[in-house]
DNA sequence: ATTATCTATAGATCTATAGATAATGC
DNA sequence: ATTATCTATAGATCTATAGATAATGC
């Protein structure tokens, strides 16, 4: 993003609205043009393929990520600051209690915040080559955080927190299946 | 399946091979038809359109994965009578020490098997009203037999090991990453 | 009679290139 | 001079229907 032109910015930012609109597949040339108004080889003249435009809604969806769960860290650690969790008697009851549950609960804030975005970001290889440069390590550092440098358990959690994402926009869960529940077990037994 | 003519499970085996070979979105008709040395038109007369296809491959991937896990059971159920896991001197030390771990196994080996089509079958919603009843259901009994019926459980440990299997398909983990570490490592923390 | 195939074809799309034209910035 | 746009168009696909033809099963 920050190495594109203004209009290169306004292209990226219109796929990626496409995106969210109606999903993955309805990114087509032609359909980002019209959403502009202007046609469709006038494109080429900013990206020289699709492929270039998708690589830049991919990497803002990254960033997103990445500044989710950094925020994420960064509220867990004002408003907890040391001492083990002790509820204060009438204090909202839905504060997570520990990083890691902060971190899933940003995690899937921001998924569902624009699904089809997500999707795109991660049902698919990484365009690595057209990325910024250590955006895909930033992204996974709070999570590595949280988990005290445990790179195996880190990729536990983060297939766990994709894993549920992944089926809960599909809608492969039954419709009243209590999802909130089921994080709750993951998180837990993941938490050590 | 079973309610196909022969011809027609001739059709979606083919369609089958074709998605595994080649991926979800080379299943066109087209491609269909000439696997099987005919033309695409003639495979309307077998189906009504493409959908009702890829639901039959999906319903192959789902009955696939239900039988996959059912066998681990059993194999499970044999080779680990009741008395908890003592190491024999000498024994093989991959053998699976909990049920968790051997359904846990499976589900990575059957997915690994045949990528393409665990990816049809699970990154797009189900198409529910084209399967046999009860296989859903059924894909599904192993893990809850495994979490004493806590359903939360089973859904947080169905979304782990399809997390680690979406992600390990898609190329997103490193190329030096210990995978089968970070499957022990979610295994174990899920286990209770 | 039914079934499986074929040819021909409608009707939608897609990505991308070539070359012309208008506008903007020195 | 450069930049952003346009029109025209090549060249690939796709799904699906209509109607003809050949083969098979009573």
């Amino acid at each position: 993003m920050s190495r594109l032109t203004p209009r290169g910015r306004e292209i990226v930012l219109a796929a990626r609205a496409l995106v969210e609109e109606s999903g993955p597949a309805a990114l087509t040339m032609r359909a980002l043009a019209d959403h502009l108004g202007i046609k469709a080889p006038s494109l080429y003249k900013h990206f020289p393929d699709k492929a270039a435009v998708e690589a830049e809604v991919i990497a803002l969806g990254l960033l997103e990520t990445a500044e989710a769960l950094e925020a994420a860290e960064e509220r867990f650690a004002r408003s907890a600051p040391s001492a083990p969790f002790v509820p204060e008697p009438g204090a909202a009851v839905d504060e997570p209690r520990t990083l890691l549950a902060a971190l899933a609960r940003a995690y899937r804030a921001d998924a569902l915040a624009h699904p089809h975005v997500y999707l795109l970001a991660t049902e698919r290889p990484l365009p690595r080559h057209a990325l910024p440069e250590e955006l895909e390590a930033r992204a996974a550092m709070p999570l590595m955080r949280a988990c005290d440098y445990d790179v195996d358990r880190a990729r536990a959690v983060w297939a766990f927190a994709h894993g549920m994402v992944s089926l809960e926009i599909h809608g492969r869960f039954p419709d009243d299946a209590d999802l909130a529940a089921a994080w709750r077990a993951g998180v837990r037994t993941l938490e050590r």
